[in-house]
DNA sequence: GTCGGGCCTGTTACACTGTAACAGGCACCG
DNA sequence: CGGTGCCTGTTACAGTGTAACAGGCCCGAC
């Protein structure tokens, strides 16, 4: 199933499909797990999966800085580890920015990133092909994976259609 | 000190990794292009190609300097552009780091490249499966592909056998 | 209740990564 | 000789990421 965290064309609204559902998630699994589920890391990742792009750790320490609160970007990373290692958000290595993690990744499958060159736009999609090609790939190695990224930088749908193929 | 992480009977796969042949595909490249083969240009190659390993920029500035001798990592970086441009080094992006390249890339197969966490060793691989999953990946989600990565971190075969997989 | 430990955050400092802008050198061409 | 284009040196700076220490908070042990 694909599940796009993101669409370009949903512009006046704050499209956060996928939002909600991803907060609700970081409180279960935190429950859960016995983790605390701490101001800091929900603002952050209020703050990342609010955007349709990816967003670096100083991106996100300004957006949640204020008048009054100044978050450094230290504490930002700190969030951020956090949630990755929880699965809650991606690091796209390609930009050094970070973006909702969409799903609760199942097993057999490979999370490949699209990333638009026009609109920014990071859409994670998951492919069983491609997790095949890998294992073959790795077994005729001899190579023991542990973690695996796949970033592909390109046009989306929507960017296409509004003159980028004309 | 240094470890000096070449392997030169490690490896069964017939590609140099990062031998003569690199430097020698360098010059020849550089002369059919009318392009300029300078020297920081063939230190720098050297460099990446004289090491089994990543590099990062500053890590060659440093090789590429000496008592009298101080190269910037500016420097570096264009000649890494250069280099990269004309397909003669990789970027690995998850390490901010470059490797040689080891073959002429043909059509139809992603490169691949596979990290070992242990020993630090990049092997460069391609895989016409991958790219065949990726390909249908991408189509079924209507994106236009421009360029892409795929990187392994994991558990080289050498290192495997030496213990890691006790 | 108080003490101590663990976790989280704030803060500072610093290292690493990467780019912009300008100046000087050198080859090549008119 | 002067101009042009390319390459490199240099400085400055922006962006990315980590180490180390201090303070606050919760919670269990005493």
């Amino acid at each position: 199933m694909d599940e796009h965290l993101s669409r370009p064309e949903a512009h006046e609204h704050d499209h956060d499909c996928g939002g909600e559902a991803l907060l609700a998630r970081a409180e279960r699994i935190c429950r859960e797990r016995g983790l605390q589920y701490t101001e800091l890391r929900r603002r952050t990742l209020e703050a990342i999966a609010g955007e349709g792009r990816a967003l670096g750790a100083y991106d996100i320490a300004e957006r949640l800085s204020g008048p009054g609160r100044r978050v450094a970007a230290v504490s930002v990373y700190r969030a951020l580890d956090f949630l990755t290692e929880n699965g809650l958000v991606h690091r796209i290595a390609s930009r050094n920015a970070f973006v909702p993690c969409g799903h609760g990744h199942g097993g057999g499958e490979s999370t490949v990133f699209l990333i638009c060159r026009t609109c920014g736009a990071v859409d994670e999609t998951v492919s069983r092909d491609i997790q095949r090609g890998l294992d073959r790939t790795l077994a005729s190695a001899g190579f023991k994976p542990l973690s695996h990224i796949v970033e592909v930088e390109g046009e989306c749908g929507a960017c296409q259609g509004k003159g980028g193929a004309a």
